[in-house]
DNA sequence: TTGTAGGCGTTATCAT
DNA sequence: ATGATAACGCCTACAA
């Protein structure tokens, strides 16, 4: 492979001026520049990144560790991320990391986020410091080198409640995915916190599992009705995809929503006010979250200190899917 | 940050035996690993992969290049490309480069796959070589060190067309996304040859621009509609979501699927077969196409030569968003 | 304006 | 079984 010191001896300077020409510097004589650049083109030059970061002893890459590329596979989140850091003059990668782990342990970024449960805590402490911050945003962990950007699930999930109960709703289910989700079970626990202040009870039976894709709403909602007699009048689900399957499998069984059964999703993604009918939800501004999360971690890089970090807002968002034609009349 | 040096020091041994532990090696005598073990931990120790990786002079990771996070985002792909690239004991990186295409110029990765469009071929020319293998998703090049894994594109379409033409449509429309898409505008190109081969004509005018979601495909067809006095007797998408979308839009305008209309996707993507009415499809084997591109960079990182790469296969699933009552009932 | 040389953190060869 | 030491490719004072 072809170093800088190839090109120097081709174009007949020294190492240090090639270094010089190719970082762009003035000092160097425009003749000097020319025969450097015409050498490192003609030899197909490429600079070496680990070298030059091993010196400067920082890579200017982000890292955002995620658990798998199935699954709810945050584009808008990404974005938010992708285009602070870019802004920045960074570059990000993306790893589903394995059980090693080996991008984080041995410095290849800077800085990381991480949305990954299969990383534990533990790791993450050993990791933190001054030197290499880090953004979590599925967990809740103290430590002064890790911030946290958690989305207000609890908070959305109340608003969702409160909607039903003022329409009259009395038995209400709930629909998530799996228990390493941390948004999924934090709006679970924002579900059972807020039927109690409602003073409903939270029933097990009317809880269901899925996996936050829409075939899996559909599916796990089709048994669900085939295997109970009654059902509640009302479920919230933890994501929207979820929601749209569940709401087929109910109209496939010959029963209407929002009359037999309403619902609520989680998101507003894209899809859900061209659904039918138009899903009610809670909107969540993802791309904000990614914003959010990557000039968090550019602040503790710049070591700025006692900054604030703001909630990501959320808004509820009544459509048709719980709406009856009165409701939506008058309200 | 804390080096092998330190811990050497701290271990009171050299930094020669600290790296031989931190390896693993087997010549080191047990209290004197158990001493440099003890010491590393105590310092928090990282190994410095930018060192590590310039003295071995590769990093053992693989780039794919994405033109985005949002739109299509090829879950099973990645998934493909992740399992085999993991169990080949590397790390694959997923980057979204900008312009200045960082990552691929400074050799953070021992070989890429493209799928992005921004990149140019002239770029991949001059970056491609014996030590640094590419794989395209994308494009067709020509270049030794350069392989491309493309999907049948055309005969996907082939299969359809040809379904649809023995249902006896005559005028059959396409949905397609931006021409920046090869595989949008391969399954276009499939499209056109096949209508001729059946001695149908293509028309500009029944040809609908979204941009490969499921919202642009309800939008467009919306448009389509309401702007169109005719319309062709049957459709077909460059992929599933946006035959989704149209679908609903013709839904919402009165007309019957697939009756007034029939469709027929691209992708087979698991919801297909719960959407109402079941859409008719491509099956292509997206996880396989990852494995595929992903063994076919490490054939070439290990220099084998005069491989055969085989074709990702499709297999046409008819549904009944193109099949009426009776047909389905004979075939 | 250009060249010399030291060092970034590792690995690995060669001694001991 | 362990230690010295020379690379790996690049950047950057400092010299010239």
């Amino acid at each position: 492979m072809t170093t800088l010191k190839d090109v120097a001896r081709k174009a007949k300077v020294s190492l240090a001026t090639a270094s010089y020409v190719i970082n762009g510097s003035d000092l160097i004589s425009q003749p000097t520049k020319d025969k450097v650049l015409f050498a490192a083109k003609e030899l197909g030059y490429r600079p070496n990144g680990n070298a030059k970061n091993l010196k400067k002893n920082k890579n200017e890459i982000i890292g955002l560790f995620l658990s798998g590329f199935t699954g709810p596979f945050f584009g808008e989140l990404l974005e938010g991320i992708q285009d602070t850091v870019i802004e920045k003059g960074y570059e990000m990668v993306v790893c589903a990391s394995d059980d090693k782990h080996r991008l984080l342990m041995e410095r290849y970024v800077d800085g990381a986020i991480i949305l990954n449960y299969h990383i534990k805590d533990e790791l993450l402490n050993y990791l933190a410091s001054d030197k290499f911050p880090i953004v979590v945003l599925d967990r809740e962990i103290e430590n002064p080198f890790i911030k946290q950007i958690t989305l207000p699930n609890s908070l959305g999930v109340e608003h969702s409640v409160n909607h039903l109960v003022e329409l009259g709703h009395k038995r209400i289910g709930f629909i998530t995915g799996s228990e390493e989700s941390y948004d999924g079970e934090m709006r679970l626990k924002g579900f059972k916190k807020t039927l109690s202040q409602r003073g409903l009870i939270y029933r097990e039976i009317d809880l269901i599992r899925a996996d936050f894709t829409e075939t899996s709403g559909l599916l796990s909602m089709k048994t669900y009705l085939d295997e109970h007699e009654e059902y509640p009048t009302a479920f919230i689900s933890a994501n929207d995809e979820m929601a749209m399957g569940a709401i087929k499998a109910v109209q496939q069984k010959g029963l209407q929503v929002p009359d037999d059964i309403a619902f609520v999703g989680y998101d507003d993604i894209d899809l859900s006010k061209h659904f039918h009918p138009p899903l009610s939800t809670v909107r969540v501004q993802k791309k904000l979250w990614g914003i959010t999360a990557a000039e968090t971690l550019f602040k503790m890089l710049d070591k700025e200190t006692g900054f604030e970090v703001e909630d990501i807002p959320i808004e509820f968002i009544p459509r048709s899917s719980s709406l009856k034609g009165g409701e939506r009349d008058s309200g």
